[in-house]
DNA sequence: ATGCCCCCGGTTCGGGGA
């Protein structure tokens, strides 16, 4: 079973792109992140004539999220449980694709950015993120093929940064941030990718300005985070960096892992 | 040093992204 993580920065404009994506790499699963439209304005009857079953959490505007599964699928959460006073903003929706023989659970992630630091939207990632972890621990209780996709808007170490001094300060490479996201792995999660590639410019991400693309100037900010069960049946990961040099393209392109399922 | 570019809503500009 190949899981693709996409954040697409508008289903609207990236139909396109994502449906002749969808067509050449035929990933069974696929984890969609900022899709920027309501629930009801999303472009279902194209998706589910390529072949996917669908569960969408969308808002105006901003944020949204998705999941696109060619076995079935149960939903089985639209936010991220505990918030305080509710969730206002559509970051997370979790189910369980039923593939035969196994069952595999996955969530499709899109992590508050944080970004000014000084802020209150700064503590809103932290806190998220402690949300998120707390969310976690209750699910490896249950021993599943688990994996746990989207953009983290986290830069987990340098490596993961084109210019880490002049990032330093970024809420996507903050200590702060980097000590949350190791606090979740550390709970027993494999970052896949990582896993499988030490190298360097593994970039899932490349700002639209200043040529960031062209120089190869990225963040490592998309990940797939897999429980032990999952890592077991760990087969391959990686980038698949063409869809960033199509025409009108997303500003990060999609993360993937092949689980011996 | 700052902004570059892109998307959204709904206008020709501001908010947000990372």
């Amino acid at each position: 079973m190949r899981i693709a993580t996409f954040n697409v920065n508008s289903i609207k404009v990236r139909l396109p792109l994502l449906l002749g994506w969808l067509k050449q790499a035929a990933p069974d699963v696929v984890l969609l992140q900022e899709i920027k439209v309501e629930t009801e304005k999303f472009p279902r009857t194209d998706i589910e004539d390529a072949g996917y079953n669908l569960a969408v959490v969308g808002q105006k505007t901003y944020n949204g999220v998705a999941i696109l599964s060619k076995f079935p699928m149960t939903v089985e959460l639209d936010c991220l449980p505990g918030s305080p006073g509710g969730e206002e903003q559509s970051r997370y929706v979790e189910a369980v694709v039923d593939a035969g023989a196994h069952a595999v659970r996955v969530a499709s992630i899109y992590l508050p950015n944080g970004n000014p630091v000084e802020t209150e939207k700064f503590p809103y990632k932290l806190g998220w993120m402690e949300r998120l972890r707390a969310h976690a621990a209750t699910l490896l209780r249950h021993e599943e093929i688990l994996v746990l996709g989207g953009d983290y808007n986290c830069c987990p170490t340098d490596l993961d940064v084109y210019d880490p001094v002049g990032w330093a300060n970024d809420a996507l490479c903050r200590p702060e941030t980097r000590q949350h996201f190791r606090a979740l792995c550390n709970l027993g999660f494999t970052d896949a990718v990582r896993a499988l590639d030490p190298s360097p410019h593994l970039y899932t991400f490349w700002d639209y300005q200043a040529g960031r693309w062209q120089r190869d100037q990225g963040l490592r900010i998309d990940h797939l985070l897999l429980s032990p069960q999952a890592a077991d049946r760990l087969m391959a990961a990686g980038v698949d960096k063409t869809p960033r040099g199509f025409d009108r393209p997303s500003d990060h392109t999609p993360a993937w892992v092949e689980l011996a399922v």
